[in-house]
DNA sequence: ACCTGAACACCGTTCAAGT
DNA sequence: ACCTGAACACCGTTCAAGT
């Protein structure tokens, strides 16, 4: 009689980020997760190839989170000045009650350890979607310029990189602004 | 009689640096570190606390680097229209050739990995030193931008992230352009 | 003063054996 | 079919002992 299945790759998926947030990636280990799945460790072989599997179903599930987030904001309005700043406040947002897994959604330490291509699809679609509303030319390097001044605040700040003091969040408005002002060419003025 | 030194701070950062930069931050363990140069794992442990300690020497190391890179570019020139495009450039440059190091820069694993506040300090100063003359208000906010783009870019550049095809060159210098232009008020027409 | 071997707890991974 | 114990190679870290 075969043994019945105790665990899933989606339960595997939600355990190991709960692990990642409540103790760090590092802690993400073959048998931190089985312990917490409440089986041994040979068995996780069963559903990941490798350590770095079990990121990578973190990453995914991340992507899948924010993708949802961002598909949401932009049906939400057709109207880019208020899409472009929703997006990035989205992931500001995720970023900050799941700093774990959204390292791992743009820098992972490792490529198997980052989201497939296939999980990152829904949300790269519909942040060049809003994009393309905004600027009337080649959105690639415009979502380009707007994905890594995002991403790369978001990492700064969750990393700690922001200790000369200031404001943080008023540095986020700032950079917001000039960059959606500038890619929509509405000019506005600098308050 | 006692034993001759046989590995100083400064080459330990060498070694772990070129261990990383060839096989990944992961391969910079104690163990390799000692190995390469050419010591017993337990020595170590004369000049770093812990792992992260090693890492933590890489940071610094490509900080120092980085910072006298910029450095001298903001004392090649007043015009930050010239200016902030070449550190720009520079901090490209420097994540082209020391991905591995780069990223400890802007985003370590931990708090203890990455670099410290001394270190980093002359790179601070003349990125703010840069942003100040180019802008009126207060330069924090600006420079935060500006970091966060760059560091942003060169890292999803590195981690293989601009899978979209296009010309990422071409990305890199419009996202440039935007935000010097924005930051300086220039207004210059887009290209 | 610096280096070493030995030891400990841990981890990833494989595999033959259980049910 | 899924799970397990046993085993292997490895790693970080500590420490008493060497020179």
């Amino acid at each position: 009689m075969p043994a019945p299945q105790r665990v899933t790759t989606a339960s595997l998926a939600a355990t190991a980020r709960a692990i990642a947030e409540r103790d760090g990636i590092d802690a993400v280990t073959i048998s931190a997760v089985a312990a917490a799945a409440g089986v041994r460790a040979p068995s996780l072989y069963k559903h990941v190839g490798h350590r770095h599997d079990l990121l990578r179903l973190i990453a995914d599930d991340a992507a899948r989170e924010l993708g949802d987030d961002v598909t949401a904001l932009v049906g939400s309005s057709a109207d880019p000045a208020v899409v472009l700043p929703g997006i990035a406040r989205a992931v500001r947002a995720f970023s900050a009650r799941s700093p774990r897994a959204a390292g791992l959604l743009f820098s992972a330490p490792s490529p198997e350890a980052g989201p497939t291509p296939e999980g990152m699809a829904p949300l790269i679609a519909s942040l060049l979607e809003a994009v393309g509303r905004a600027t009337p030319g080649d959105p690639l390097p415009a979502a380009r310029t707007m994905t890594a001044w995002v991403y790369g605040f978001c990492t700064m700040e969750q990393a700690g990189a922001f200790q000369l003091g200031g404001d943080v969040d008023e540095a986020f408005e700032f950079g917001l602004t000039t960059l959606v002002d500038a890619l929509t060419g509405s000019g506005g003025a600098r308050r």
